[in-house]
DNA sequence: ATTAAAGAGTACTAAAATAGTCCTGAATTT
DNA sequence: AAATTCAGGACTATTTTAGTACTCTTTAAT
């Protein structure tokens, strides 16, 4: 499966969860108290986050996390790759020291291409669309049919 | 990394070589020796593709596969589909059993919206137009700048 | 008929990536 | 000074993925 790490999907539950309270600092814990993610995992992930420029943070007693951008000016682009690095599917589509024969690989441009279109498709949705309730019928959410699941947990209902 | 494993790569090299001779039937063990994969891994993958109908095959001596369809009509969804399953980010976009509070989930909706332009992204990308060599600027191939390689190998090659 | 060549199916092992935890240090408020 | 909170890094455990091996079935050639 196309995937995406479970870090990443916490984080959008954290980060729709800090949007829709912009006007208060969030401490680590409490952000674990309302997701119900541990506070470990929640600190690494604020941590990469704040890295990526996506939150601020300030230390100390009172301290805690706030967005470091409006809502609508954070693409699940920079979400994904705050948490997983460039978005790329292939490994040749980031490096070309990693392909032997860079040159004669008619393979390359190609992923290069899909690689584009995808960027672009998780460029144009930002974090206010991910909070915004969307109501359509639920065939509508699931792309693909009928289907053998390979994970279990997630924490995504919030 | 937003990424498809090892093996969906190998697939989309076998398949173009395929692809570039219709008229013969492909036996693995000659695929291995022209791609460089060792023979079990390429065993095992020309099995999915053929489970997931993007090839067929005959057994017995002077066996071996071929392409089921046309090369425009094989798309990329479909060969990481044969490979890897279910193409979608997240659990919840598969299963709505594994969310336990799927009606108050605010996010889910959200990102099936996404794997909606994902997937539309890797539908209108055909075999065909993998192995059309296509040469534009490096840049353009390549949507993400300075990079961490997580990886090594590929053999995006042929 | 027998033999050799090929794929089908399945189970297993090894390697790599990911998730999750813990510890020590630095900044800030009270 | 003490308490709170984030920063950074190292480490362990778990899960996923890759790779291999083995047995069975089918087909062609002799």
């Amino acid at each position: 499966m196309l995937r995406l790490g479970k870090l990443t999907d916490y984080a959008t539950v954290i980060l729709s969860y800090m949007a829709k309270d912009l006007a208060n600092v969030h401490a680590a814990h409490e952000i674990a108290e309302v997701t119900g993610i541990t506070q470990t995992t929640v600190s690494k992930i604020l941590k990469l986050l704040v890295k990526a420029n996506v939150l601020n943070s300030t230390r100390g007693a009172k301290g805690g996390y706030v967005l470091a951008k409006a809502p609508q000016q954070v693409t699940v682009a920079s979400i994904i790759y705050a948490l997983e690095g460039p978005i790329a599917l292939t490994e040749c589509s980031i490096s070309q020291q990693g392909c032997e024969q860079a040159s004669g690989c008619g393979i390359r441009a190609n992923w290069g291409l899909i690689n584009q279109k995808i960027h672009a498709a998780l460029e144009s949705i930002t974090l206010a669309d991910m909070t915004m309730p969307v109501t359509l019928p639920d065939e509508t959410f699931i792309p693909v049919a009928t289907i053998s699941v390979r994970g279990e947990n997630n924490v995504s209902k919030y």
